[in-house]
DNA sequence: ATTCCTCCTGAGACCGGTCTCTTTCAGATT
DNA sequence: AATCTGAAAGAGACCGGTCTCAGGAGGAAT
């Protein structure tokens, strides 16, 4: 073993050439991999690099090459388990690329979000994957674009910036969930999600800045009008964006003079709060009342009853927003493309019929 | 507005120092923010900058200054919600500290984690929060000390490594588990872990790498033999690395003559799938079998029954660290520290006494 | 033997910032 | 009026790599 010398001066390839008794160009070569040198030269240049502990510098090699190796990705919530396994998709397709993950989190806030994509173009990641958190404020996505940077959107598509974007079938699979209590005779149904409220709630599909949640939204209504449901609008609540909201909304809810009978769960955050909810307060599911979550998160399929869910292909959306970047990183060209996910409606115990009401539960038409 | 010229060459301060009609030099302190510049060059600066839309180099930046503003972390799984709940805490300091996360994930293999450590250094971050895979491999590690870059180890203390680590009291709550278990009556008690089994599974501690379970076990171990169990060891299990594994690993152990009547589980992901299993088989928690889970996960407490398990303060544990890691880039010298975070035992429903059996429970003496 | 071509190598510019060193100049001091 | 002081600004080296370009050596072709 060497000495152990507190070196705190890197090594660099002017100490290698300089230990190996060639030109810092012929090192150069040889550590970076690029260009022809002789067996000599190079023996002499590793040799002297593995007696030095040479390491490169990254940083130097990017900033003259341009390329930086890495991708940067700007999500709403590591923690919540629909984007860590997005992630993972992402990762694993970056890997095997070659590329480094930088991973950011926005915390859902616009503000952060900027920060991030400041901080990661800023130290030149390659190209860009993020899910924004607000549609009505791109900016920075746009420049991120007219940079020339290649930018993939994840989850949530913006079609006026023209990039990439990789999606679920929101809105069918909204009105799939919709459909699915409206046929076991629900009408009043609750659409709950995490989307920040406007000054007072819901009115109309442009209050949803998140362009899936707006989609599945989108599909919800749609379902209703075809049932020719009054007032399916009515129930749409946002702002369920902490376990503490979630409860206080759904307690509201349930305070209705005519409670709802159904919730669909925006994702398995608050599917997750809403049965817990609903057993604390020795709430029957779905006896008295019956709930959809998308995402299929693990618990789902452990709880008494297991909840029927929204099955959207996380791991792949991640993965095929990656293969995309790559793709573009690797100069593909050519018009922005917007890849739509199937997903796949996982019927389990959480949905039954509905409670005999003043009215009787009508069915759809088929 | 300017106009949308589609531009590839970044600007740069000479760029703006040119426009600005002043020399690169000037330009460069108001840029970034150091030495002293008359007002009215800082405005003249200051415009041109905004007009020219200059955007930093920071991989220039850092070069020079040796400073990269970034941390790096390697946890073993982001998927696992321990991590991801961690990674948050860890977030949340750096942030507030100014600093930027970039994740990486090991897939709890070391040879991924090398790799990840190696591209954080080549990048240049200015220090490392790493959970290290495998406790017997680090000289990766031991580089990164060397080379005296501020690391903290997270979950997983190295003490032969002599630097800072974050990690809870494993071998306490290995022990509280399984006593607790042990005055249940139980005495054929499982250790269920995802640590790789050696070669013939576990015969001694020194086959557990990782240092939380390694903890854990010597305590669970500790429980039994002050309890005067013959052979505590005999049900100690990693391997537990996928669900599957978890669940054809239980399937072995229920299949025995004399099957195990508790599980202690050594993460959330494991008492997932131990829960499914049980559930599936149509066992009975707690009578039939009895289960403890590291993690106080969100699921733990909407199951019937809700789970008991061992809650680790692992946001703070999370944030500790990143704590820790920022006072040293701020040049605090001084010895390692290892800080050691409490963990409570969350009683919850699936555990009860164990089943009349050949031997009566015996209660372990006070 | 001469020319041509290929292979290898070294010198040095360059990337986009930071920072030291030097010079200039205005205002204060005596 | 002469000197001192300190703020402001410019020139240019530097960080650690990459890469262009020009030149030298050796082998093949003529």
């Amino acid at each position: 073993m060497e000495q152990d010398q507190p070196r705190l001066a890197s090594v660099t390839v002017a100490d290698v050439a300089r230990a190996a008794g060639v030109s810092k160009a012929t090192a150069a070569r040889v550590l970076g991999g690029y260009g022809t040198v002789s067996d000599r030269a190079r023996a002499a240049v590793t040799a002297a690099a593995k007696a030095l502990d040479y390491r490169p510098n990254e940083l130097a090699r990017s900033m003259t090459t341009g390329r930086s190796g890495t991708i940067g990705v700007v999500v709403g919530d590591i923690e919540n388990p629909f984007f860590s396994l997005a992630v993972r998709g992402i990762a694993d397709v970056a890997r095997l690329a070659g590329f480094n993950v930088i991973l950011t989190n926005s915390g859902e806030e616009s503000g952060f979000e900027k920060a991030a994509v400041k901080t990661l173009t800023a130290r030149r990641v390659d190209g860009l994957i993020v899910s924004p958190a607000h549609d009505g404020d791109i900016e920075h996505l746009r420049d991120v674009a007219r940079s020339g940077r290649p930018l993939v959107l994840l989850d949530r598509a913006v079609s006026s910036l023209g990039v990439d974007a990789v999606t679920a079938d929101d809105a069918a699979a909204g009105e799939r969930a919709a459909r699915l209590l409206i046929d076991e005779g629900h009408r009043r149904i609750v659409y709950l999600t995490a989307c920040d409220p406007g000054p007072q709630g819901f009115t109309a599909l442009g209050d949803l800045y998140t362009g899936s949640v707006r989609e599945r939204v989108s599909g919800f209504l749609r379902a209703g009008a075809e049932a020719g449901i009054a007032d399916m609008a009515a129930l749409v609540r946002p702002g369920a964006n902490t376990p503490e909201r979630v409860r206080r909304i759904v307690l509201d809810l349930l305070a209705l003079s005519e409670p709802p009978t159904a919730i669909i769960a925006s994702d398995s955050v608050i599917g997750l709060e809403v049965f817990r909810l609903a057993r604390e307060l020795g709430l029957d599911l779905p006896g008295g009342l019956s709930l959809v979550s998308f995402h299929d998160a693990d618990w789902t399929s452990v709880t008494s009853p297991p909840v029927t869910v929204i099955r959207q292909p996380v791991y792949d959306m991640g993965a095929a927003a990656a293969r995309r970047l790559v793709e573009r990183l690797k100069g593909e060209t050519g018009p922005a493309r917007h890849a739509v996910l199937e997903t796949a409606l996982v019927e389990r115990g959480s949905v039954g019929p509905a409670p005999a009401q003043t009215r009787p539960p009508l069915r759809r038409p088929a």
